[in-house]
DNA sequence: CACACATTTTCGTGAGAGGAATATTTATTG
DNA sequence: CAATAAATATTCCTCTCACGAAAATGTGTG
């Protein structure tokens, strides 16, 4: 017998339901499918219906038909459409801290948006900054130079970034920020960060 | 019995080695592992080296001690890490055609990057922009007006964002830009775009 | 070596996926 | 609106294979 919570946990992937879209899309009758899957009209059709969980072995048999990975079943669902207008004077700017007091000013340019794919701060770098503390996480970044010089410590490497350059890297590795234009001028960045893995 | 270029796909997707590696990350045994999925410490010996395939409902169960999602098993792999540096000076700009002449320069700034998941480009509104053609794809938008006035035509609706104004979007719906500081006022803006679904 | 701990293998069982056949619904046509 | 065909749903049965229990093998450790 199957528990109730996962067999909730299973149709919450709506197998079932993707299946017949697959199917409806390529215009194909339950017999049709059938013969190219080499699966009975019944159970696909008891499939579609989430009235039986397939096996991985027959999920990867539909799956091959329509030419798309297990993933297709799997993955994220689609994120509800947004739209919000952050203005320049609606930001918060929270400062980030180095090995001795502020290094940089951060200020998140989509923070009102829930479930963000993209995550964009402007960062803003003080004519005396100090290094700041190397982090990492998953996703991947990019960050462009609006003024100034930004050296960029990627996995201990250390990149000057001029203003107008832009600079795509997988945040996996260590990285920091800090200015390197000299203590009397200042610089700005646009960073961007893009996990995918953190979809719903 | 399970046919050979069947049971080749689902291998490809390394269910066994990935369940080690979730179970190695967590510093679990078998039998500790088995208390928590309720499974024998037999059966995930078997599943972690691709013995047995296992159910859907055994994989969710798994799934759940570890909080992920059927499509950490499914999903598509890691993208190998990658950095690149891209100057001012590499960038090449692309004109966006509007009804009648150029509306905007489009200037990659990742491009180099293969498989990105951000792309980002400059955007230059000439003084005498005509507005573009609207467009939509999938993923998510975002544009930070660096300069000038710019207007967001968003399904219809006209925003117009100023210098240091960010607006984040759903690029599903159909968009378009063009210059809103008049005649005689250039803007520039970066625009950045996340498309999950393009994950390899 | 003895003991504890972790992993692997063997064997038996039953849940449930899947097929074949039948019933039902839906669409089509004269 | 029958009559017929096509598509989908349901029933019932069978047989596979995932899974558990327990024994065997491996792997340190004092």
């Amino acid at each position: 017998m199957l528990s109730e919570t996962l067999s909730d946990q299973i149709d919450a992937y709506r197998i079932g339901p993707k299946v017949l879209q697959l199917r409806r899309d390529k215009r194909l009758g339950l017999a049709q499918l059938g013969d190219h899957t080499g699966l009975s009209a019944g159970m696909l059709s008891k499939i579609e219906r989430g009235l039986v969980v397939p096996t991985l072995p027959t999920l990867v048999r539909i799956a091959l038909v329509f030419g798309v990975g297990l993933d297709h079943f799997f993955g994220p669902e689609e994120a509800h459409p947004i739209a919000v207008h952050v203005t320049a004077q609606d930001r918060i700017s929270l400062p980030i801290d180095g090995e001795m007091g502020v290094s940089y000013l951060f200020e998140s340019l989509d923070f009102p948006v829930p479930d963000r794919v993209i995550e964009a701060y402007l960062a803003t770098f003080p004519t005396h900054s100090t290094p700041a503390v190397a982090h990492a996480h998953p996703g991947v970044e990019l960050i462009y130079v609006l003024a100034g010089e930004v050296a960029l410590t990627l996995h201990g490497k250390r990149n000057i970034l001029a203003a107008g350059d832009a600079f795509y890297f997988d945040a996996d590795f260590d990285h920091s920020y800090e200015n390197a234009g000299g203590p009397d001028h200042a610089a700005r960045a646009l960073v961007v960060v893009c996990d995918q893995s953190r979809r719903i």
